[in-house]
DNA sequence: AGCGTTTGGTCAAGAGGAACACAAACCCGC
DNA sequence: GCGGGTTTGTGTTCCTCTTGACCAAACGCT
């Protein structure tokens, strides 16, 4: 509603639109037909002709003959969007590894490198010279064939939209640490360095390419320690004045709850995180990964201490989803990380709660599932963070082609 | 992000959206001379002359010199919207009132008439007979000069919006009743009804015309017995997947405590609403709005019972409001209604619950404001939903202007 | 091999805003 | 009150971009 995207429009707009809408389409649909581009953007064959031809010879995409058409008719060339020419730096700061990807175009990962990391604290400036150091192999073989065109950086913590601000990180124990300036001198390409929070990427990577794709409506919910969210809505990343918003695992949830790391008391994340679950399970609240395995290996073989554990956690989260059902009427819930782990053993404690506690109306239209791109949503969704300007605007990526010589007056 | 309006764009797309913008600049910012449209639109004095030039032909606009122009050179036509040609019907349910107001375009109230009525339940056929009764003479006042082009229902419930029907409201027993489609036959005028909820309308009114002015992210808090919000993000209403996001009454809070109408427990709602302050304050919890007014008035005197029973209920929407400031991220929240009367009473709890219960980042751009509008706020929102076909294509209602006769060939 | 079908290729037409030159209307100072 | 400076309306031409129509090309099918 209202919205109006309030500037000026003018024919060069237009094409501007046009030619972002069909990348935006091959990127995450391809290969596609002309023909059918011309059926999911409702333009003529000639509009598409000329966007397809610009984008193709802007060196974006290629077209190739279809192998075996086996439909009547003139076959249409397909179109794919080239993953050899502009690539992405997909990096991720994890609680407990560190990821560097590169990704082409149409988001095929060509390299992919993860390395666990011991948790603690650790500054900025060391964490950015490892993922430099990472990157670096990928970044030489890279070199000659493609172009870099930008940087995502995946962050547990609360990141500032606008220039990449850590404004808090507990489990690396920083505040306003400027990482996008750090991890880009660290780095030194001289590309655009893109900051968010990890649930924030997470939903995006799952409503592009896993669990939710073409739901425009969802709620992403992972974590591990803390508790985070990511919401998209009427198909668009939620982010809030600062690019705060989502910090759900610090909804208060229970007055009479434990005290959190964020400074509050009985936020979600203190009933539903990881140490909420050790410690109902009799394990040290801070032992770590594998001892979540080791309780949910332990409910798998059915031991009942272990199931109660989770069955209390499932409790606890259909509460706090409830309530998020309520706000944000999704038509989807998609469960990462540990939730998605965890989500066989809780999902009728779940679904049990939201049944007697969200509100009819909203709860009867949200589903759940658990995440389908793993522990990697967060890197894809850098990935994708990082490519958001040329799949915006690709004109300004196109390759120049030989200048017309304009002869004045002529 | 991501959005793209995804469809093929033509110039007439773009024609479409020019005009759209002016007529939306005019609408909320009237009057409003041509250069200075010229500067908010990024448009040439070319383009801005050719719309307001068709926006004025149609009808939808009109423009006079500008009495006193006071600066130097050629003096510049002042446009605004004309409020007797189209006008909408804004109808609202409220808890103790029903309200009628014919709206002309510009947001110019032109009549306006509120009546009291007692809380209890009643049906939808009666209820719509009282606020058609109430239009009545509106209308008939209005009929040959104007023309009522949609209809704007504010109503105290959950609302889906594809079709305007309740799908719950607890203050009038009522349970998937299609209002809209009742509405509209009682009226008998053959223009679209929309209905929405009373908060997300409330909203929509202060983001346009009250406290949020040019605020693009807000979160509006309103409530007598039922608490409800209404959330702007990115200067757009959050809607969900149904039309049903917002229901911020209901979010869980208190695992301890006391049952909610709507059939769960501990809601914010149970916390904060009216009865929760007239039982803290030893009212009886369904004494209603005079209660309400007594315990407000008997605080103002100084009464110390009067007084921990609004400490009391501030505390408990810093703490809902702390978990809603994590999730949005808003740079305001407009405390509407009753808490607008209360704000005075509670702003240092509320202040300091939120400083202790709210993440540092986003608490730190989240102003706290009363409301503008007063209680009419829904009802003019209910206004600009209405409106709102006819500023988002205004090309529709553009008066047909003599055809022009084409010879073919010639 | 011939026909129907689907799609690509090309070009004129139509729509819409930008850019520019010029005229009009105001303030100001003398 | 008259001329200069300034701002803005007016009209024309130019440029961009998509559409639509017509023809050719490439496929399956009989």
């Amino acid at each position: 509603m209202t919205s109006r995207d309030t500037a000026g429009q003018r024919s060069e707009t237009v094409r501007r639109a046009n030619l972002s809408t069909i990348l935006h389409e091959l990127h995450l649909n391809a290969p596609l037909s002309r023909s059918q581009l011309v059926a999911r953007t409702g333009l003529t064959r000639s509009a598409i002709r000329g966007l397809v031809g610009e984008l193709t010879a802007g060196g974006l995409v290629i077209e190739e003959r279809r192998s075996s058409p086996g439909t009547p008719g003139r076959p249409s060339p397909l179109s794919r969007p080239r993953d050899d020419r502009y690539v992405v730096l997909a990096l991720e700061i994890a609680v407990d590894s560190l990821a560097v990807a590169m990704v082409g175009l149409g988001g095929s990962v060509l390299e992919h490198v993860r390395v666990d990391r011991a948790r603690g604290h650790l500054d900025a400036d060391s964490l950015a010279g490892d993922l430099a150091r990472m990157a670096a192999p990928l970044l030489a073989r890279r070199a000659e064939r493609s172009t870099v065109i930008g940087i995502g950086l995946s962050m547990v913590g609360v990141v500032r939209a606008s220039d990449g601000m850590i404004r808090s990180a507990p489990n690396l124990g920083w505040q306003d640490v400027p990482l996008a300036d750090i991890v880009s001198r660290r780095l030194r390409l001289d590309v655009p360095v893109s900051v968010a929070n990890d649930a924030d990427l997470g939903a995006l990577a799952e409503h592009r390419r896993g669990a939710a794709v073409g739901v425009d409506n969802l709620l992403y919910v992972a974590g591990e320690v803390g508790v985070g969210g990511g919401v998209i809505v009427d198909g668009r990343p939620l982010a809030g004045a600062g690019g705060y918003a989502g910090e759900i695992g610090h909804v208060p949830v229970n007055p009479a709850g434990a005290e959190c790391r964020c400074g509050s008391r009985g936020c979600w994340e203190t009933e539903v995180g990881e140490r909420a679950l050790l410690r109902r399970a009799g394990r040290r609240p801070t032992a770590g990964r594998a001892a979540v395995d080791d309780v949910l290996a332990a409910a798998g073989d059915g031991s009942p201490r272990e199931l109660e554990a989770l069955a209390a956690t499932g409790e606890w989260m259909g509460i706090g989803l409830a309530g998020l059902v309520n706000i944000f009427n999704p038509s989807l819930i998609v469960l990462g990380s540990i939730f998605g782990r965890m989500y066989p053993f809780v999902s009728a404690q779940v679904e049990a709660v939201l049944g007697r506690t969200a509100m009819r109306a909203p709860r009867e239209m949200a589903r759940v599932l658990p995440a389908a791109l793993g522990s990697d949503a967060p890197l894809l969704g850098a990935a994708e963070l990082a490519f958001e300007p040329l799949l915006v605007d690709p004109a300004g990526w196109l390759a120049p082609r030989p200048a017309l010589v304009r002869i004045a007056g002529a």
